[in-house]
DNA sequence: TTGTAAGCGTTATCAT
DNA sequence: ATGATAACGCTTACAA
């Protein structure tokens, strides 16, 4: 084991203070040229770093970002945390992950540990950690909020319009002609699950189509509850000529089922999903689906961050959703 | 913003000395009952939580297991990422991940980092650091590494039979009757990559068959590579009713490219991935491919990286990979 | 412009 | 069993 360079031996070795060093690398003050080329020269040649911890306790700042996320292998928070992971860059702020795994418990544990290393701010992706937590970290801290409009905070909130979203999704099918339209939905203690089954059941509504229950399978944003689902709905002798599945996961789940009813995509059923997940354009054939620009919303709620950094306000904004109509619907056949 | 509760607080109020509380929280003494009690109830009704900085810095040790991936938002890594998290969870330890993006420069100073960060010990998921850098680390602290072998640090590095996988595949392909069989490969800076072109090339030797250079199609992992790999090979009217892709993101690309051009899967052409991705049970058909133990490498890093800690050697495991028969792959239509 | 010295919130080493 | 007190490595008034 190496012995750690300090900043004190930096010094000693430079013949400066340590304060001097310390204005060195912080800049925070004026240090006259020589000295600052020498004493950078010495630090590189000792192979300096900071010890960010005592960094933190003197300065009370860490540069440490948390992000609460709910799975770390979840595909599609990936692409928040990348962008998150991108705004966060060169900006001298880093991220720290936590997963909450969808586990109240978790997720509050998970925000204890995020505090306890004195994180300067955090980022919260969705989850289920009480408002009122939120409300009171928030009095602490900068806090910006993904997926949840928390009261008091809405300028810090981030969310999408998943009403819209399922709405479009819903309104496309229509307009192909479809009249008997399936919907595998979400999570039911989703908020954003039950925002599309209300996008859903409006467009319908819009036209003049009748709300049909039957229609309306269960689902948990998982493959399986998707394959489920179809296989149910297949079974039921129900009829019907598309699917509007809350999610492209569950949309895979019934691409499959239907397969194996030998039903084809988009030739006999139309299919929609939700999220345009990175796979979505590499299905068979590639999935229309509600694009949500995830990978932005990270950058945005990024940026608001650093705003609350320093001392600005978030004003994160609302951000839009977009149909992205690919293979897996076309025009109802009339039969 | 409300003032933050020290151990000092929590001392005082409880009329001990801070050393008394520090005892009770790390349980590294005998402290009476009665005050031990006592000291407790008074850092939940103050709702205290020690600060990991300066614990870490009057301590050492600050319970960070580094964790450096490449991508924080791939499918790949996601569920390694997630078996270490799983594995150091209850543990007292947490991992700090941070990406490299298969970047040197960024890969160097995510390693400056997270030692500036006074993590405990550092895990590396593949990446291109150089050996001699990662045996630097090594000397100064714990270190695992993942999908690499470092000279001197074997004990200390997990590594997946890809020459194995992908023999595997090839002769599963062969043994369907396949005579003429594609590969897609990967990255070809990459070690994996390599390995599963030879073990490709080997089983098809194996059997006297020929090696066709033709037949190899560069790429890169990823699927738009697996796309105009396969696109390639139709249109230069090269004969083949097998395609081992060098992992699954590729044979999904492959996939849809055959499809594009009218081919079936497996009735005309049958496919192999690598990797099993989550998503792979559930494509249309789902994939055959080689199944990677993704998470339990994490586990097993993450227990080797214990291990370490308690100063016992890390121990880690050769893994085993194993072919995952499903229905993209059938017997080769006798023409 | 530069140095001195007092913290920052813990742990760890002595005593007692 | 408990309490002073000195680190830990850095930042930051305050002086000079």
């Amino acid at each position: 084991m190496e012995s750690t360079v300090t900043l004190d031996k930096v010094a000693r070795q430079a013949g400066v203070s340590s304060s001097t060093v310390s204005r060195i690398i912080n800049g925070t003050a004026n240090v006259s040229a020589a000295k600052r080329e020498n004493v950078l020269r010495i630090m590189s040649e000792l192979n300096y770093h900071p010890n960010v911890l005592a960094r933190g306790l003197a300065s009370g700042r860490t540069m440490g970002v948390g992000v609460l996320t709910q799975d770390i292998s979840s595909p599609f928070y990936g692409s928040t945390l990348r962008g998150i992971e991108g705004a966060l860059q060169g900006t001298g702020y880093h991220p720290i992950f936590i997963s909450g795994h969808w586990h109240l418990q978790e997720e509050l544990e998970a925000i204890d540990f995020l505090l306890s290393r004195q994180v300067d701010g955090v980022i919260v992706l969705g989850g289920g950690v009480p408002d009122e937590r939120l409300q009171e970290v928030a009095r602490r801290l900068p806090v910006v909020v993904l997926g949840r409009s928390i009261p008091g905070l809405e300028d810090q909130c981030l969310r999408l319009d998943n009403f819209a979203g399922a709405y479009q999704a819903t309104r496309h099918l229509i307009e192909l002609g479809h009249r008997t339209i399936a919907h595998i939905a979400g999570e039911p203690s989703h908020r954003d699950a039950q925002d599309r089954v209300s996008g859903y059941r409006a467009a319908l509504e819009s036209v003049g189509l009748p709300f049909n229950p039957e229609l309306v399978q269960p689902g948990d944003f998982h493959e399986a509850a998707g394959f489920l689902a179809a296989t149910r709905l297949v079974e039921s002798r129900i009829l019907f000529s598309a699917v509007f599945a809350a999610n492209d996961q569950m949309a895979y789940g019934v691409r499959l089922a239907l397969h194996r009813k030998g039903l084809r995509v988009p030739e006999d059923v139309s299919l929609v999903g939700f999220d345009d997940l990175p796979g979505s354009m590499y299905t068979t054939p590639p999935l229309t689906t509600v694009q949500q620009p995830v990978e932005d919303m990270g950058r945005a709620a990024a940026q608001g961050m650093l705003r609350l950094l320093r001392g600005e306000r978030a004003e994160v904004q609302r951000m839009d959703v977009r149909l992205v109509v690919r293979e897996s619907t076309v025009r109802r056949r009339s039969s």
